[in-house]
DNA sequence: TTAAACCATGACATCAATGTCATAGTCAAG
DNA sequence: CTTGACTATGACATTGATGTCATGGTTTAA
């Protein structure tokens, strides 16, 4: 199948398709003319990088990891824990500093809210 | 004062000092010789300046409400209120979506733990 | 056969604040 | 007067996945 095909099939950009196999995490092969020809199991392929990349992690480490998750079970792919405790660190940090400036950001609201109320009481 | 001891005062760099300037937040007086002049107030404003990104919010939204935050409560300032929800909607969101990813970290971590303890299980 | 649709590559843009470097003018202390 | 510290401006880099455009070759359907 021509990348069109697989771009269509997996909601993927062409675009994107390109940066993935220029990062090593596809390689597809060449028709006569040039085209990059892919398998049918470039479609699971893709799934199984769109899956990863959702959940935060890089094409870099994706492609430590990919072609074995590819053949066995994740549990069976020692690059995997590392980097899946390794991200699980960075969200845990990125949601405590979204949390803090969360509760920043409702203290002033109410703040502000709660002064509007009282300069239209000075009015009455 | 010249920007280096602004710099040095605020622990703000002196490129970011000529970049807020740039972006209209900073407009120090000019020495004969080019020099950048700032008054004394400038030291507060680069604060306030620095509480506001650390905020979340960017140097276009900060433009828009520093001169009245400045001079007046901020309750008294209406652009703020606005840019505050508007911010406040967008970390909550953003804080939902790594909350989903962190569900599925764990998930996966704790899986590939349990599975490999099972495969230990087994040689025993 | 010809036009439309598809493919290839490479380059530039994005978002935003900041770092860094190059080049050059200015000033202060010795 | 000279050297080192400071300042000015402008340009390029960063980060990462993706969009978009330019240019040109290929294929396919009418």
């Amino acid at each position: 199948m021509k990348i069109g095909e697989l771009a269509e099939r997996t909601g993927v950009s062409v675009r994107s398709l390109r940066y993935y196999e220029r990062q090593g995490l596809l390689a597809p092969l060449r028709q006569d003319n040039g085209y990059r020809e892919y398998s049918v199991l470039a479609e699971e392929q893709v799934r199984t990088i769109r899956f990863y990349l959702d959940l935060g992690l890089s094409t870099e480490q994706i492609a430590g990891f990919l072609q074995c998750v590819l053949r066995n079970k994740e549990s069976f792919c020692e690059e995997v824990l590392p980097i899946y405790q390794h991200k699980l660190k960075e969200i845990d940090g990125q949601i405590r500093l979204l949390n803090q400036i969360r509760v920043n950001l409702r203290d002033r609201i109410s703040s502000i809210l709660q002064e509007r109320n009282q300069g239209q009481e000075e009015i009455i």
